[in-house]
DNA sequence: GTCTCTATTTCGTGG
DNA sequence: CCACGAAGTAGAGAC
């Protein structure tokens, strides 16, 4: 690991090249501006940024608060680094699509260089995807006596989540949100109808919308449509999940402790 | 600023401390492990890891390759750095919503700690308002001799980008995409035109979707539902609009060069 | 505060 | 490779 701290401008163009060449973790912070040109373009005054440029060449320009970067390149094709004018560039050009990013500094604070080794596995524990199978496997937490017949069905419009039947027979055609649904989550459902309704009757066709909550728009737009909504319990599915993966032996519990 | 290579749990956690405390940039490497907890939930293993506490409170933790941070809060109510078992703890508390980020740090390797300043503004060359603006007072780009009469207006589904009016005295509703227009930009427009058909007869509404290219399916739904499909050239719009800032004295060259 | 919409969205998945 | 949809989306703007 190299750390430096403060160097004249031409250490640090040492120290990138370096880095960049040896595909290492390369974290800065300097006093910078920067020129973006690609999908959209944009320019960024002078100001204190954290620079980062991943192994894969992915580059990241940080402004000290927020949670996005103020300027990016996903992973690049080149990076290039020169002093021009006495001042250190950076230039960063992906292919496809074509976009360039130049970055100016004036001033480098800090060049901390390093190879990071990062194997270990990233386990997301309720995802849409998931509640989806939890409903599937236990459709009756949908409060009713519902069987599942199929999962995550292609039909022209796009892919229904989760198709049940219900105890007179009808085909329940179900939408899940993770989170509060709105007017949006209405219509999907409503396009998955009106193309079911080519094959099924109407009245054999029962939509419903499965999310946590819902927004006021999507509750009058689903009374509108003779949309049903049914709330669920995000964590009362989780616990549900994490049953059924320690009696098949595979819970988050072997790596949460 | 403050450097810190290869410390010890004790060092480490004292540095921390005076950091956020003090309310600096923060930028460590860590071999950690990482529990969410919140809107979502996730493990993440062991690994080695960038990670970055800004001057807001916004915690990020990246691996060494890609965009986007692994695991992450966008603010938070509070920060707190203990040790437990022999181990390094930074727990990150965001209260609406509820939120936890607990990352259990086995190795510091570096920590670099800074008061960041930056004030240096960003300019978006050319966004969709900006192409929306630049529509909206040069009309005709459109290729017929349109007059405007509002834009960004709420109707009850949400904003119609633009309206104009045609030479035939109907009401343009116009949606703008400032990249590749799919089949959802036809059903938001779609949505606005069945909206707006309670007030204004059917045949008086021309309904337009502006963009640099469409999709396929989008072309299909636009005939389907009588939606005009128009091509703009953002860089041509981008000339325009820059003859227009350079004649009021605001143009970008004045930031470029 | 809620809702709506954009984004250099990014990221995955499916065709 | 394109097209579509989800995201712990974030962030901005309007009401």
């Amino acid at each position: 690991m190299i750390i430096i701290n403060n160097p004249n401008i031409n250490d640090a163009l040492i120290a990138l090249r370096n880095g960049i060449s040896s595909k290492n973790t390369i974290v800065a912070l300097l006093h910078c501006r920067v020129r973006y040109e690609g999908r959209g373009s944009s320019v960024l005054e002078y100001g204190d940024r954290i620079f980062i440029i991943k192994q894969d060449g992915a580059v990241l320009i940080h402004r000290p608060t927020g949670y996005s970067p103020v300027n990016w390149q996903p992973s690049t094709s080149y990076i290039r680094v020169s002093i021009e004018n006495g001042l250190l560039h950076i230039i960063a050009v992906r292919n496809k699509p074509r976009e360039i990013l130049d970055v100016e500094a004036k001033k480098v604070y800090s060049i901390v260089i390093a190879s990071l080794t990062d194997t270990g596995r990233f386990y997301e524990v309720m995802d849409e995807s998931i509640i989806r199978d939890v409903i599937a496997s236990n459709p009756k937490v949908l409060g009713e006596n519902f069987t599942t017949i199929d999962v995550e069905k292609k039909i022209e419009p796009g892919f229904v989540d989760l198709y049940l039947r219900d105890e007179k027979g009808r085909l329940v055609v179900v939408e899940i949100k993770r989170v509060k649904a709105s007017v949006n989550a209405v219509k999907q459902l409503i396009k998955y109808v009106s193309s079911l309704s080519k094959y099924v009757p109407r009245g054999k066709l029962r939509p419903i919308l499965v999310a946590p909550e819902f927004t006021e728009s999507a509750i009058v737009a689903a009374k509108k449509h003779g949309v049903e909504l049914k709330s669920i319990d995000v964590l009362k599915l989780e616990s549900i999940r994490r049953r059924e993966l320690e009696k098949r032996g595979e819970g988050l519990l072997r790596y949460i402790r």
